[in-house]
DNA sequence: CCCGTACCTTGACTTAGGTCAAGGAGCGTG
DNA sequence: CACGCTCCTTGACCTAAGTCAAGGTACGGG
C-alpha cells in the first residue's frame, strides 16, 4: 500500500517546485522505514545525522522530563520535515520524536542534503520559511502556556482546528484527549473537566473525538481573554 | 560614538566570511537607527517589510496579552539579527519588540535582503543554521514553562548565565529582576521570594545584580528535576 | 546632597490546576 | 461475544504561585 519514494516527494511541499533533476537525486538519498504506533523515531540528544518526511502516518515532537511528564512541541503529519533543526544547527536533536500511529518515514542523511540545498538556492529558501513558519508557532505555544489559562488555550485550539478544517461548526480532534493535554501544557484530567464545563455552559458539544462548537463568539471571547 | 555601518557588519557573526563585494551591498542596504531606553520597535501584527540587526543596546522580543501581561521571548544584544522570521516568511512580526537600554539598529529592508540570500548560499545556509539554533532556543524555553517549576526555571538560568559568561562562581544579570521575571514566565514577586529562599538555603548569594553560585552541585539538581 | 522615580522585597490571602484514587466506556482481538 | 486493554471521566484534596498591598532601597538629576 506504500506510495513509491519519487512519489511521496512530488507530494511534499517542501520539495515543490524542484527541477526533476533535483527530485531524482533526492529519491536516491531517501531511506524509507516504517513503524509502528508508539515507536520512537529519536531521543532529545541523539545526534543528528539526519532529517526525516513524514510519508504516512502521525508523528509527535516532544520533552520528556526527569519524572516522566511529557510536553508535546508539535504533531505532525504527512508531507512534513521532521529534525532538519539537527541538521542546520549541527547539534544533536533538541527533542524527542515518537510516532502516534503506523508511520512510513523518509530519511534522508544529512552530508548529502547539506550539499543539495547548497547548490538549491530554491530549496533553500524554502527551508528558511518552513523554519520561520515554525519559530512563530512556537512563539504562539509559549504565549499560549504562560499568558492564557487552560481554558484559554483549549478555545485557541478548538478555534485552530476548526480553521484549519474549514469547519466553524463542528471540529475532529486529530490525537488522542491524553495528547491532547499534552500538547496543551496540562494533563486529562483538568482538560476532561474543563470541557465538561464549557459543554455545561453551552459553549461546545463533545461527543467522542467529535466536538460541536456552539457559540463560537464566546469561543474566541475566552481564547483572548482566557476568563470562562 | 556609533560606528561606522561597514565596521558594524564586520562585527556581525552572521555575516562574517561573506564577500567584500557582498558587504558592500549590505552597507548600502543598511539603515540606521536610534532608539532610547524602552521604546516599541514593532508591534505584534506590523507588517515585516524587513529586520534589525543590534548594532549596540539591548533589545526584548516579546508577546503581551490582552490585560497586559508580558512573556520575554528572548533579549538579543549587539551583532544579533530581530525579526528575520517574519522577512522569510512573508508574514508580519509574530511578537513585538523593544529597546531595554539606549540601542542601535541596522534596519535590512526585505526585498533588497532577499535578493542578496538567493544568490549568495553560505548566508542562506547560516541564516538557516541560525533560525535552527532559535527554534532549538524555544524548545528549551517551552520544556522550562511547562514540565519545570519557577525554582527549577531560575536555577536553569544561573547555570546557563554561568556558562555563557565563563564563571562558575559568580555571574551578573543583564536584565532587571522584572524582565527576568518576565523572560522565566513568573513574576518579580515570586522571583525575589525564591531566590530569598535560594539564598536562605545556601545555594547563591544575591547582591543587586551579582550572584554568587555558593553550590553549583545542588543548583543543577535543581534545575534537573525542579525540588528545592 | 537631597529628592523623586523606578525597582525590589515581604506579607497575607486566593485560586488554578495538579495529584491521587476509583470507576466507566469503547474497541480491537482471539 | 466477551475479555482485556487503553483511554476517559469524576471526586476529594493539596500546593505552587499569582494578586493585592505596603514599605524599603538605590540611583540619577537638579
Amino acid at each position: 500500500m506504500s506510495r513509491s519514494i519519487p512519489a511521496i516527494l512530488a507530494s511534499v511541499p517542501l520539495f515543490s517546485g524542484l527541477e526533476p533533476h533535483d527530485l531524482d537525486l533526492l529519491a536516491g538519498l531517501a531511506i524509507q522505514k516504517q513503524y509502528r504506533k508508539g515507536e520512537l523515531i529519536f531521543s532529545d540528544g541523539d545526534p543528528g545525522d539526519g532529517f526525516y518526511i513524514v510519508a504516512d502516518g502521525q508523528v509527535k515532537v516532544f520533552k520528556a522530563s526527569a519524572e516522566g511528564k511529557e510536553q508535546i512541541l508539535h504533531v505532525f503529519g504527512p508531507g512534513e520535515p521532521i529534525g532538519e533543526v539537527a541538521v542546520f544547527a549541527g547539534i544533536p536533536f533538541p527533542a524527542s520524536a515518537a510516532t502516534l500511529a503506523k508511520t512510513t518515514l523518509l530519511f534522508f542523511p544529512r552530508e548529502a542534503f547539506i550539499r543539495l540545498i547548497a547548490k538549491e538556492p530554491a530549496l533553500a529558501m524554502k527551508l528558511l520559511a518552513v523554519l520561520s513558519m515554525r519559530l512563530k508557532q512556537f512563539t504562539v505555544q509559549v504565549e499560549n502556556l504562560s499568558l492564557k489559562e487552560v481554558p484559554g488555550r483549549i478555545a485557541s485550539h478548538l478555534l485552530f482546528l476548526a480553521g484549519e478544517q474549514n469547519n466553524r461548526e463542528k471540529v475532529t480532534l486529530t490525537i488522542s484527549k491524553g495528547q491532547l493535554a499534552s500538547l496543551l501544557g496540562t494533563i486529562p484530567e483538568t482538560l476532561s473537566r474543563i470541557q465538561a464545563k464549557m459543554a455545561s455552559e453551552g459553549l461546545i458539544r463533545v461527543s467522542g473525538r467529535e466536538i460541536t462548537i456552539l457559540d463560537v463568539e464566546r469561543l474566541e471571547d475566552l481564547a483572548e481573554n482566557g476568563k470562562l
